[in-house]
DNA sequence: TAGGCAACTAATAAAAACAAAGCGACTTGC
DNA sequence: GCAAGTCGCTTTGTTTTTATTAGTTGCCTA
């Protein structure tokens, strides 16, 4: 995606144009333009998960793409990842403090969508009558 | 991306399980998770633009995405595309309603990565510096 | 009139996401 | 003890998306 570079330069361009869009915004976007992160977060604003119910919960993801994204978020400092000893053992994945500090704007985001978007489903409608 | 198939299936999971991320925020992502989309809204929030001063604006974006994506969000009615018969002929893409509304989002989220993101720009402060 | 700019489009390359299989570790039940 | 299942990934190949670059057309304006 080229996000890294990308985005740079896009934050270059927020300090000297009034017409381009927030330097923060832009760095948001840095994680969540990029497939998948909004959603994964979304589904660990309920609590913590494993890899492999994540993967149920976010239905449609990959396990690469999952695994690809829980690694570079917690990179990131937006989760957490810690070891259950078990027995089971488990791993789990938890939003970290900046990850939780970022409900409020999902819940905005939540709104606007519940109160703006048509439901697309016209196509999913479809779908659900042919099957 | 695959986007619209996908966050279909999430959204057909959202209905049946209580860790899954909100339907509403799915389909909030279902635009926002797509690179670019985030930061052209973003933009489009300090009022309208021509084509070219969107180009020039979010820095990084190539024509052929930028043609592309506003396309598509103005087919899903988040922007508006309107033409100005001048002279000089122009056209300008804005914000829609249902764009407007997604601003107090944008701006939660702003006020997170203010707060929350460590600056990326060593690269930045880098540059800065020796500017 | 010629050049510049706006608003795109088109073709190709590179990167990202998808699809599916695989692996080692670890239970758990028989 | 062993088979089966699950977990948490990794690997490999394919498809889709994004990036890159060149191009086109039309409309000014100097």
């Amino acid at each position: 995606m080229g996000q890294d570079t990308s985005v740079d330069v896009a934050l270059s361009s927020c300090e000297e144009s009034s017409k381009t869009c927030d330097g923060a915004l832009a760095q948001a976007f840095k994680f969540l333009g990029k497939r998948w992160n909004g959603v994964i977060l979304g589904t660990l604003t309920n609590g913590s998960s494993g890899f492999a119910e994540l993967k149920r919960n976010v239905a449609g993801i990959s396990d690469s793409v999952l695994s690809e994204r829980l690694s570079e978020l917690q990179e990131a400092g937006l989760i957490r990842r810690s070891v259950e000893p078990g027995p089971p053992i488990s791993v789990s994945y938890a939003l970290s403090e900046t990850g939780n500090a970022l409900i409020p704007a999902m819940h905005a985001l939540s709104t606007w969508a519940t109160e703006n978007i048509i439901p697309t489903p016209p196509d999913r409608t479809h779908r659900l009558a042919s099957s």
